[in-house]
DNA sequence: CTCTTTGCAAATCTTTTGCATGCTT
DNA sequence: AAGCATGCAAAAGATTTGCAAAGAG
């Protein structure tokens, strides 16, 4: 039992997200901004996993006054109010997901050719981390894993040049 | 089948491995240094995963002339030569550990409460994982697991100060 | 001798911060 | 009004690079 989808998803969760953050930001007596709403809004609409300069330059195409700055404090604001999570896949830039809503955990598998990023979820895995775990005398509360590999045929490989 | 151990071995693998980087650095027609000879013997007589100015500030006991960027650019070749693999745990500073020689191949688990790590070894999980990447049109090569979990009793658990 | 290395400093790159001014509540 | 937010520019922190001098084969 594998699901798995590449990059680029939209539901109606984009007013979930908003009012997540509002009312994150009413809790804190912080402040519903323009600029806030523009970045998650270009946040909801770009890939799966963004860093913080392409959302400044979508940001940027609906108010070019909007700072890089602004973003990587609202970015900031948005981890710490659970709805995105910060990763560091190659190295060098941060990217940004959506944190899990709920079931919606998945993991990772990037193509060493196009660096395009497949998500899957694999029940299997995870009951026998979970096991693994407990066998070694711990109970589990969370992984991360990345599988790393080749596409078997191309039609798989976008050949992408994400960077 | 699942193995396990604590962090903390090391084998006669010092003079094996400067013979690996010494081989790789001929076949490339690259020079053996004094430096080079001092960053890899700091390298190996640090924790299992250093970041570059830990290995700076431990080559200058020895050395202070030797630069940050000789450090640097070491490392770098001896992440191309596969002695280390460089990772991205925190998220500023990599970190670089020595890749797996051979069999010794293994994955993390690390205790939410003391941050020991425990490696391990699951043939299911890495049977599985294969099966999963091939089911998605790949071919795995690689990958990265990190279990989070907590003691489920106080006797795995260390307290130990691990940073 | 030739070509690689090194150390130093300057340059990059990403992310953070200080500050005066502008906006929400 | 009162206090958070913003934009800009400067600061920071990690890693890289240019260059002339030093070293390995």
């Amino acid at each position: 039992m594998t699901t798995s989808r590449r990059s680029g998803d939209s539901l109606p969760k984009r007013a979930h997200l908003h009012k997540v953050f509002d009312e994150y930001l009413s809790q804190l007596g912080l402040r519903q901004t323009r600029q806030r709403k523009i970045i998650l809004d270009a946040v909801l609409s770009s890939g799966r996993h963004v860093d913080a300069e392409t959302i400044s330059n979508e940001v940027k195409k609906i108010d070019s006054s909007i700072g890089l700055a602004t973003v990587y404090r609202t970015l900031k604001m948005m981890t710490d109010s659970q709805i995105l999570v910060e990763r560091h896949f190659g190295g060098d830039r941060a990217s940004f997901e959506f944190a899990d809503q709920g079931d919606e955990h998945h993991d990772h598998l990037i193509c060493n050719q196009c660096h395009d990023i497949v998500e899957f979820y694999d029940e299997e895995l995870e009951k026998r981390q979970e096991l693994v775990a407990k066998n070694l005398g711990f109970v589990l509360k969370s992984h991360k894993m990345e599988l790393f590999a080749d596409c078997a045929n191309s039609e798989n490989c976008k050949r992408k040049n994400l960077k």
